[in-house]
DNA sequence: GAGCACTGC
């Protein structure tokens, strides 16, 4: 194993920049870290404070400022404070952070107002979905995520009440992230004095410089001094971290699995005490090296006895998570391996190697097939960069790549692609409509989308009936979806089940189709599941399947013993009746009478028909093996072995959404009645289908 | 016979 790898020890003298040596402490992941010292002290020490002067100035003078920063530079929990110190907040004007996790809100928001010696929720406070710890009156810090401040826009186009928005992580370019620099660029122009800062990383600074740089002419007030500069200003800061020493692997390797599992054992062999982190793709990856590697173990009892190993993901139970971060016996080593979850939504402190097999799933969208799909995928230099780092939070850490220099250097693209040109977007143009932009393909994006995708987007809004003839939004339906937190299929479901007189039902299901999955997963126990689900399972489909398990959760007085036993997922059903109360609300605020169709559980199909119509699918005539056609496209798909309709094949289905593998599969089925397709969308099955539904 | 990560009035 030693002479597999070549030591990056000589850094990096040719190639990439900046790599190599990153990270940091996370400046608002806990305190403990400084020890005594003063919290004014901790604020001084970060990176950013040399910068305060620099900071405030650019943004009185500039309309947007670019900071360039690495985490733990103190940028996140400073600027706001420093602007606040300035005066921005001054006569009733809030300052905004955004972030792209809820988690991130929530830290950065507690640890501002630790600093400050303020209580959360008064001066300085944050808005995720679902809580709200702001004051009206006092609020002048507040922290929140890219998807609140979008729907905030809808109430305030102009997003008045704010001085300085400040978006960050900018860099991770997530569809609301887009969405909402989009919309600040075109706010700027109708409100001179509001001031962005943009946080971005390094290379994609010049970039969104350009995409703010407006040239067009300011309509405003004369004063020139009033009136900041229209192009960016661009400040770095440094980072503060320890070093992490680049490995790479010599000879490209066709299995890296077994690579990593190996690149495990030698870590443990040869270096010192410290956990190992493995980023790999998914759950099947990772459950097999988890094996491996305990096979390893009990093969290899010297060398592997003191290893712990631990998968992590999101699909696993909320305990099975907390596993990774709590202590190990003495003298024992953590080995982690992981989805993309630990790159930036997870921070494991106490990792001294990662291991980096170079690939991870990632969402492709097809507007040609109107399907997205999971891949697995070489990703970015900045993932590679984000992944190394993980390494070096509390001291300097090794990073072992699975693939070779060269490759890192001639053929890893720099960024990934934007998550806005590989996902459908009917969400994003519904929200841009209700927002007013109208013309959807002349938008201003940061990373424009395919016109294919857009005008598959708009099609399929036309066809839902909240776009009409000239694409606008048709009232009430259009601005009924438009408000609606979910996609407009699903909202256009919920619509109907106000005509058809099934709404509690239908509201549970769309709040439970917006989740990941009701079940819990455990290893091992594929067949207890299944059978558990058989208790619920209905003739009808997964989503009166649905129905049933919701009934007995409540039956059972919202009991986590009764989830356990039956296999659900305690955490997600709480998460469930938390949306459902959303979705109430809201129902109730656009004029859905809320109302049970008790047992009838036709109309509940019927809705779901209103809202889903064009996932229809039919049972091949003479097919074995329950192979189904789209009658949209007739193309091959097959019920998902998950579904309780598997093997019971029914003649005409509807699902909820496809998840192509090696085939493509319908997730969450119901059966239907083909005529109901001519009821719900007679428009689209009259003209495109005329021959292939029985009439 | 099978599941990447976030997120939302």
């Amino acid at each position: 194993m030693a002479q597999f790898w070549k030591p990056g020890t000589e850094r990096p003298p040719l190639l990439d920049d900046d790599d190599g040596g990153i990270l940091l402490y996370s400046a608002s992941s806990s305190s403990s870290g400084y020890g005594y010292v003063s919290i004014e002290k901790q604020r001084q020490r970060l990176p950013v404070f040399k910068y305060r002067t620099a900071i405030l100035y650019l943004v009185e003078t500039h309309a947007t400022t670019i900071v360039v920063g690495e985490t733990g530079s103190g940028k996140t929990t400073q600027i706001p404070q420093f602007l606040k110190e300035a005066g921005w907040a001054d006569g009733g004007r809030v300052i905004a952070c955004t972030q792209p996790r809820r988690l991130a809100v929530q830290a950065v928001a507690s640890r501002v107002a630790e600093e400050m010696g303020v209580k959360l929720g008064e001066e300085v406070g944050y808005t995720i979905r679902f809580e709200d710890l702001t004051d009206r009156d006092s609020t002048r810090i507040k922290f929140l995520t890219d998807g609140v401040l979008l729907r905030e826009m809808m109430e305030d186009p102009l997003l008045t009440k704010y001085s300085v928005i400040m978006v960050d992580e900018a860099h991770e370019r997530s569809i609301s992230t887009d969405v909402l620099l989009g919309l600040l660029k075109k706010i700027q122009r109708r409100r001179p004095e509001l001031r962005l800062i943009i946080s971005s990383a390094t290379i994609e600074a010049k970039s969104m410089a350009a995409f703010f740089h407006t040239s067009k002419k300011r309509r405003g007030l004369k004063g020139e001094d009033c009136v900041p500069k229209t192009e960016p200003a661009i400040l770095s800061v440094e980072g503060r971290g320890f070093n992490v020493q680049i490995f790479y692997i010599e000879e490209p390797v066709s299995d890296y699995i077994q690579a990593a599992v190996s690149t495990v054992m030698s870590i443990h062999d040869q270096e010192p005490m410290g956990d190992i982190l493995v980023f790999l793709t998914g759950q099947d990856d990772i459950d097999a090296a988890v094996r491996l590697l305990t096979e390893e173990a009990q093969n290899n009892r010297k060398s592997s006895s003191g290893l712990v190993v631990l998968p992590l993901y999101s699909g696993l139970s909320r305990a099975d998570q907390d596993l990774v971060f709590s202590p190990i016996p003495r003298g024992k080593r953590k080995v982690v391996i992981s989805t993309n979850i630990a790159e930036t939504s997870l921070t494991l402190e106490g990792v001294s190697y990662v291991v980096d097999s170079g690939f991870s799933k990632q969402r492709f969208y097809n507007p040609i097939s109107n399907i997205e799909n999971l891949v697995v995928a070489p990703i970015s230099k900045a993932s590679a960069r984000q992944r190394a780092g993980r390494a070096g939070r509390v001291r300097p850490g090794k990073c072992y790549r699975l693939y070779s220099e060269e490759y890192f250097v001639k053929e890893m693209s720099a960024e990934g692609i934007p998550e806005m040109q590989r996902s459908n977007l009917v969400s994003c143009v519904i929200q841009l409509k209700a927002l007013g932009i109208d013309n959807i393909l002349g938008f201003d994006w940061p990373a424009s989308p395919s016109p294919e995708a857009m005008i598959r987007a708009l099609e399929v809004l036309y066809s839902l009936g909240v776009l009409d003839d000239d694409a606008k939004l048709t009232s009430p339906a259009g601005f009924q979806v438009a408000e609606i937190p979910l996609d407009p299929m699903v909202s256009k479901m919920i619509l109907a089940s106000n005509q058809l007189g099934c709404s509690e039902e239908i509201i549970t299901i769309a709040a439970i189709l917006s989740i990941q999955s009701i079940w819990i997963s455990v290893r091992g126990q594929q067949k207890d599941l299944d059978e558990a689900k058989l208790r619920f399972a209905a003739a009808e489909g997964d989503h009166v399947t649905f129905l049933n398990v919701y009934k007995g959760f409540l039956r059972s007085g919202k009991s986590p013993k009764w989830c356990n036993k039956n296999f659900v997922n305690y955490q997600a059903m709480r998460k469930v009746v938390e949306i459902r109360e959303q979705l109430k609300r809201i129902a109730q605020r656009i004029g859905i009478v809320l109302k049970s169709c008790e047992s009838d559980m036709q109309v509940v199909r019927k809705a779901v028909t209103a809202g889903f119509f064009a996932n229809a699918c039919n049972l091949e005539a003479f097919s074995h093996n329950g192979m189904y056609k789209t009658i949209r496209s007739s193309q091959e798909v097959y019920i998902h072995p998950s579904s309780v309709l598997f093997r019971v094949n029914p003649k005409w289905v509807i699902y909820n959404s496809l998840v192509s593998t090696d085939r493509q599969y319908m997730r969450n089925v119901i059966s239907i009645d083909p005529s109901w397709l001519i009821e719900a969308a007679p428009h689209y099955y009259q003209h495109h289908h005329p021959n292939s539904i029985p009439h």
